[in-house]
Order: structure tokens, then C-alpha cells, then sequence
RNA sequence: GUCUCCAUCGUCUAGUGGCCUAGGACACCGGGUUCUCAUCCCGGCAACAUGGGUUCGACUCCCAUUGGAGAUGCCA
């Protein structure tokens, strides 16, 4: 049931940040145009002028490559549909828009910038909606007003009777009356398309098949239908998608932003995600394989991809399973890759330590989730941290501090004349050292506390000490116990 | 205010009238393995918002209520 002729697109702006929501749309168009054998397009929405960010566009080529979504066609890869930013693309706008003003769907008006009202702060926005009274002008009026540089927009003229219904392959049919509609603006002062007018213009022009989006857009979709309508443009698959929510302070929930805390994929990247795996996550926040399947890599996504898996109810981001499949994705990696990627975070570069790096970090590769858990897992081994005798004490090893004393005062002598400096020799000699004594729990115990000052650490007494070489050992082990 | 949408464990979800004493995952809590911890393995906690219908039978269909979210920009 394939279809190459399936065209999706991803119309991001250029604000310099990719959102997490905005990548997930870009996914789901991606699986939908992929899963099909279809192209996937990119689109660059730059028709607000003041929001030009230098470099963004160059950030939305770098989020896509890292993600793996590749397009197919954009600025960069023509397909024969370009250009594909929209400020390049102005004059085909203002051509629209004049032919729906000459087919009577749409009008000049001439009226003064609404400001936003700020007055109304809290639970009580109040509408704004255009009154439609230039609709009323007459022709020589606009003509003259044209002719006389006066300020314009064009807006969509809609009927105020009657129902306008779309339908959503997620969400259904629905219908909107008409007259909660208001005559929204096309083609701004600047001369520059607003989004929703930019879109369906583009839309068909590149021959999208499949309009992916959020369904915060799913209350103006139905002025989408009649601008298609208008045109005699064939009206587009509409796919719209839960919205991601993050969670407030107060225990509510709202559309996810900054406020929740990284929601765009460079901040979540820089603290360590791996883009594996935030593409997994995002993946099933909203839809589901309707297996018991958690971990898919993106083709793994392209091939069990369909549509009737999208959910509907708005779904609440989970740092935590993030985490968990971060870790699930990092202790997937081979040793080599892990141990490369994380020797930043654990400082080992330029140290001492350095040469026994692998070793440390195969120890830790299980042992996080993130990277940017190390640091504070690995300070032990560049210096041991201050710590009380009473951390020896420990029923289920049976030991306490004068348990350690003794233990630490026949390791000592013992780990000075080891000849090899090995894993096999430091296990056997630590295990058959307590003799009648000691119980080889307590040895390894005390030992592991003298050299980490801590109770839990990544890897064993015996892999500590690989790691710290025989010089640092034996020095912690013998201020180990007036510490 | 108005319009639209949504509603299964704390969270992500499976479930399309009988297979449900509702399954999986995260988180959490136990137990086992382990030179500590982690990994790994085993187990536990925990949900169909409420009220009406329809039906032999509703988590599944319809209506209402309640709750939540989104929209209502010359932003995208």
C-alpha cells in the first residue's frame, strides 16, 4: 500500500531554535511521506521580516541532518518546486491574493493596525475580530485609495451564513459555522502573506498531499478549505497532531515551552540526549506501534509507521522516560564510541588517569543516562573526597571502623609487594587476605571506601584501584583510615 | 466571553461490543544476582472522570455533565 506520490513538507521559521514540537511535526511528515516511498520537503517560513534571525536556517539543516530526517527537497535541493523561502517567493502571494480579490473572495481594506490590547491580562481575552467594513467599498474608492499609496492589506472575505467542515485523518470530521470565522489577512502592509494564507498558496504549489501540523491549527483549518475552495485548488490530506504539553509548577498543564525547562533538541543535545534517542521519544509521544515495542530507530519508524497510530489527546513531555531511553540508547553504543563521547564530561584527558580511561569508561556505560552524569561520578578519582570514619561502618559488608583499621593494616603491606598490578592479582590477593579473621566482605568493603570516601561508586574496590595505579592506591589507603 | 478539540494507571500508551478479574513502558516500592552501586532477572503498587441511555452484554456506541487543552495576531 505504498504511494510515491505522497508529498509532506516541514515549514519551519527561522527563529534560531528548534523545538521539540516542531521536530516531532517534522518526523511525522517525514514517516508519513517515507513510510510511502514519498518525498518529504523543506520549506523555509521567513515572512516576518522583524524576526530575522542570522544563522537559523543553518540551524535547521543541522537539527535535520543530526535527527536523520533528511529532505528530500528544500533551499538547498531544488525539486523542481522552489523556491522554497517564502520571502523569495513574495510576488506569487500578491498575485493570489489579487485573484481572489478579483473572484470576490477576498478584499482590500484600508483600515488602521489593530494594536494588540494588553488591557485584558488573565482569564478574559477579548476578541478582536474585524468588523469587515471595508468590505462595503465600493470599487471606485478602493481604486482611488490604490492610486493614492494609502496602506493596505488584503483580507479573505467570509460568508456569514452557513457551516464550513474539513476532514482530518486523525481527528475526523469537523464543522465550524461561518460566522465565528473572522475576514483574517492574507497579504499584510508590508506586502508580505501572512501564515495561514503563505501555506495553502504554497502548499499546493509544491503538491503537498499531506498537511502535517499541530492541532492548535485545527480551529482555522476551515478558512484553509475555503481559500482552497476560492482558488479551485484541490483540497490537501490534513493531518493534525497532539500537542506536546509540558507540566507548570502549580501541577497544570500547557503547550510545552521554555518555561518547562529544555525544549529545544540543541539544549536537550548539549546536555547529553543522544539524537537517537530524542527521535525515538518524540516518536511515541502521540502516536504508538500498537506493540509492546519501546525502542525503534528511524527506519525501524519508517517501516511500522502508519497513520492510524496517532493519538488524539494532548500528551505531557517525560524527562524521565527520555532519560531512561537515553541510557537504554548509551549502553547500546560500542565501548569505543561511548568511551570517545564521554571522556569530556570525565576530565580524565591531560590526567594521570588518562590511560586507564577505558576502563572507566566501560564502568560507567551502564551507569548513566545521561552524560552529563559523569562529572559527579568520576570526582572520586581525581581527588577523594572528604569523608567520616563512620562511612565504614556497614552491616551487610560487617564491617565499622575498626574493622577497617585492621583491614587496612594487612592490605597495605600486602598491596606494596604485589609484583603485578593486574585484575586477577589485586582479586586474589584482596580475597585471601582476611584469612581467619576478616570476612572478605569487610576487606573489600574498607578498601573500596579507604580509596573512594564514598559509598557508592562506579565499578569495585579492585577496579578502583586499576584505575588510580598503585602509587594513588597505596597513598589513599594509607590516610584511608585517620581520615 | 466565543469557538474547536480532548478524556484508560502519576506519565506515555494498548484496547475499535463479549478475548478485560483492562495489557506494555517510564517512575516508584520489594526480592534475587553482584567486591559497593549500576546492569540483568523476578515480583508489587497503580487507571476505564461522572450520570443517563442503546444492547443479551459496554473501556469500547449515543447524549449530558464535569474536567482539561487549544484557538480567537498585519507571530509562525
Amino acid at each position: 500500500m505504498s504511494d510515491p506520490q505522497v508529498r509532506t513538507r516541514f515549514a519551519p521559521s527561522p527563529t534560531g531554535f528548534m523545538h521539540v514540537g516542531n521536530l516531532r511535526t517534522a518526523l511525522y511528515a517525514y514517516l508519513i511521506a517515507k513510510s510511502q516511498g514519498g518525498k518529504f520537503v523543506l520549506r523555509i517560513e521567513d515572512t516576518d521580516q522583524a524576526r530575522y534571525v542570522p544563522g537559523a536556517v543553518e540551524v535547521i539543516y543541522k537539527t535535520l541532518a543530526a535527527a536523520g530526517l533528511e529532505h528530500d527537497e528544500g533551499p538547498d535541493k531544488d525539486g523542481g518546486f522552489g523556491p522554497y523561502v517564502q520571502s523569495e517567493r513574495r510576488e506569487l502571494y500578491r498575485t493570489c491574493a489579487e485573484e481572489l480579490v478579483a473572484k470576490g473572495a477576498a478584499y482590500y481594506c484600508f483600515c488602521d493596525k489593530q494594536e494588540p490590547d494588553e488591557e485584558h491580562e488573565g482569564d478574559a481575552p477579548v476578541s478582536t475580530g474585524y468588523d469587515g467594513r471595508c468590505r462595503k467599498l465600493d470599487a471606485a474608492t478602493v481604486a482611488a485609495n490604490l492610486a493614492a499609496g494609502k496602506p493596505y492589506v488584503i483580507r479573505q472575505k467570509i460568508d456569514r451564513d452557513g457551516t464550513t467542515a474539513f476532514h482530518d485523518l486523525v481527528f475526523g470530521d469537523i464543522t465550524i459555522e461561518n460566522k465565528v470565522l473572522d475576514d483574517q489577512i492574507l497579504l499584510k502592509r508590508d506586502g508580505m502573506p501572512t501564515y495561514n494564507f503563505a501555506n495553502v498558496v504554497d502548499d499546493h504549489m509544491m503538491g503537498i498531499t499531506h498537511v502535517v501540523r499541530g492541532s492548535e491549527d485545527l480551529p482555522s483549518t476551515p478558512k484553509y478549505n475555503l481559500l482552497y475552495q476560492a482558488f479551485g485548488w484541490e483540497i490537501p490530506h490534513y493531518v493534525h497532531l497532539p500537542l506536546i504539553m509540558g507540566r507548570n509548577a502549580d501541577g497544570t498543564v500547557s503547550k510545552l515551552s521554555k518555561r518547562h525547562g529544555s525544549v529545544s533538541f540543541e539544549n536537550l543535545t548539549s546536555e547529553g540526549y543522544l539524537p537517537e534517542a530524542i527521535v525515538n521519544y518524540i516518536a511515541l509521544l502521540g502516536w504508538s506501534s500498537k506493540t509492546d515495542r519501546e525502542i525503534f530507530t528511524l527506519p525501524e519508524l519508517c517501516e511500522c509507521f502508519n497513520i492510524s497510530g496517532l493519538n488524539k489527546a494532548p500528551a505531557v513531555f517525560d524527562y524521565a522516560k527520555l532519560a531512561w531511553l537515553n541510557g537504554e540508547y548509551i549502553k547500546k553504543l560500542a565501548p569505543e564510541a561511548f568511551a570517545a563521547a564521554a571522556l569530556p564530561a570525565a576530565g580524565f584527558a591531560g590526567t594521570p588517569l588518562e590511560s586507564q580511561w577505558p576502563l572507566a569508561a566501560s564502568l560507567l556505560q551502564s551507569r548513566v543516562n545521561l552524560y552529563s552524569e559523569i562529572p559527579e561520578k568520576t570526582a572520586f578519582l581525581h581527588a577523594r573526597p572528604d569523608f567520616s570514619a563512620e562511612l565504614y561502618t556497614n552491616k551487610k559488608s560487617k564491617c565499622d571502623p575498626a574493622v577497617a583499621a585492621a583491614v587496612l593494616a594487612v592490605a597495605i603491606p600486602a598491596l606494596e609487594k604485589l609484583a603485578n598490578w593486574d585484575k586477577d592479582s589485586l582479586m586474589n590477593l584482596l580475597s585471601g587476605l582476611g584469612g581467619e579473621t576478616l570476612h572478605p566482605k569487610s576487606v573489600m568493603w574498607a578498601v573500596r571506601i579507604a580509596l573512594a570516601g564514598q559509598s557508592v561508586t562506579p565499578g569495585g574496590a579492585v577496579e578502583i584501584m586499576l584505575i588510580l595505579g598503585r602509587e594513588e592506591s597505596l597513598k589513599r589507603l594509607r590516610t584511608g583510615i585517620d581520615a
